[in-house]
DNA sequence: GTCTATAGCCGGATAGAC
DNA sequence: GTCTATCCGGCTATAGAC
């Protein structure tokens, strides 16, 4: 056969990359299969041998981004200091700008409700995964089972939700402002 | 001329509720002007007689609807039992199944965030119109002006970040768990 | 102001050559 | 597997009669 395996695996990889970023930046219905296929050096056509269709893709990007997304990204345990760490980058003018990875629990939210069952579940997976892993770190710093799970969740609703709201704001300071409010509030909670 | 100015008036209402409706329920791109004519009982056609464009009326809209979100519907004063009462409602499942009035900041946030200045700009008003309401009320159960806005400010992000995510869970109980941990967080700022 | 009809465009998906 | 070309449906917006 003229093209690899591996050459096939490289090339859903692009696929799913561009996808990633395209559908972030500005939505499933205003990213069109030309230009994810552009966007990752192929043609239109090429698309098929890879996806049964773009919600079928959509499904996969939005699986691939929670593992890139940078509340999973760092490897090992997260101490205190960690997570405050986190937190600060999750909460920052450039996330919100999308200048690095962003988070499709951010900035899908509204966008995976329109759809099927199949897409809601891969979101449904991604945000149990974050409060998964934010809630193991809180139980190491001393909370029950219980709050810490209770915590992580809290945690991600309130970083998701003002995340998406920033973004959806007209003007950039007030952008910012609501930024450091959210940060403050939850760095309280973390102090405990 | 054969319409009064009247009737002019309230076919634009209707037409106007049928799209918050409508754009809530599927997104801004998933729902065609002709399924808003059809719903608000009009032919596709007679729709540029009202409205410059279909993102012209998402703008209007959204104000429209924050002007009708429960958040700001009850008149008068807010005291403790009615902010308790406020944020029952709004972290409820006829909220998130949309049986009533839906929040626009809930439903559209990561859509508005794609589209242009004018629709983020009304986006922007209706929050901030909410987080004015809401600080007022605060600020009446004895706290500084500074810190009932900031309170206000987290308060609206965590119910909207809460609503959101909820409505894009695939899952009924987990829908559930969400709004009550989010509610129990935040009855417990609200008591002090 | 509202209707019917249509222009004009774009996007998802498929066909067939290489 | 990737390309070019195309079918087909749906959409915004406009035209013109009433």
């Amino acid at each position: 056969m003229p093209y690899s395996a591996e050459h096939k695996k490289q090339s859903r990889e692009r696929i799913l990359l561009s996808a990633i970023d395209l559908f972030c930046r500005r939505g499933f219905d205003q990213i069109s299969i030309a230009q994810i296929m552009q966007h990752a050096e192929m043609t239109h056509g090429a698309f098929y041998a890879h996806f049964s269709s773009k919600v079928s893709l959509y499904a996969e990007a939005i699986l691939t981004a929670g593992r890139h997304s940078l509340l999973v990204r760092k490897g090992g345990d997260l101490d205190k200091e960690k997570m405050r760490y986190l937190v600060t980058e999750y909460l920052s003018m450039e996330h919100v700008r999308q200048e690095g990875y962003a988070c499709p629990l951010a900035f899908l939210s509204t966008d995976v409700a329109h759809r099927d069952s199949e897409v809601r579940a891969s979101y449904e997976k991604v945000f149990n995964g974050m409060v998964d892993r934010l809630a193991q770190a809180l139980e190491a710093t001393g909370r029950s089972l219980q709050t810490a799970r209770a915590q992580a969740q809290y945690l991600v609703v309130t970083m998701v939700g003002t995340v998406s709201i920033a973004r959806s704001l007209s003007d950039t300071e007030s952008q910012k402002a609501l930024l450091e409010n959210s940060k403050s509030s939850l760095f309280a909670m973390l102090a405990d």
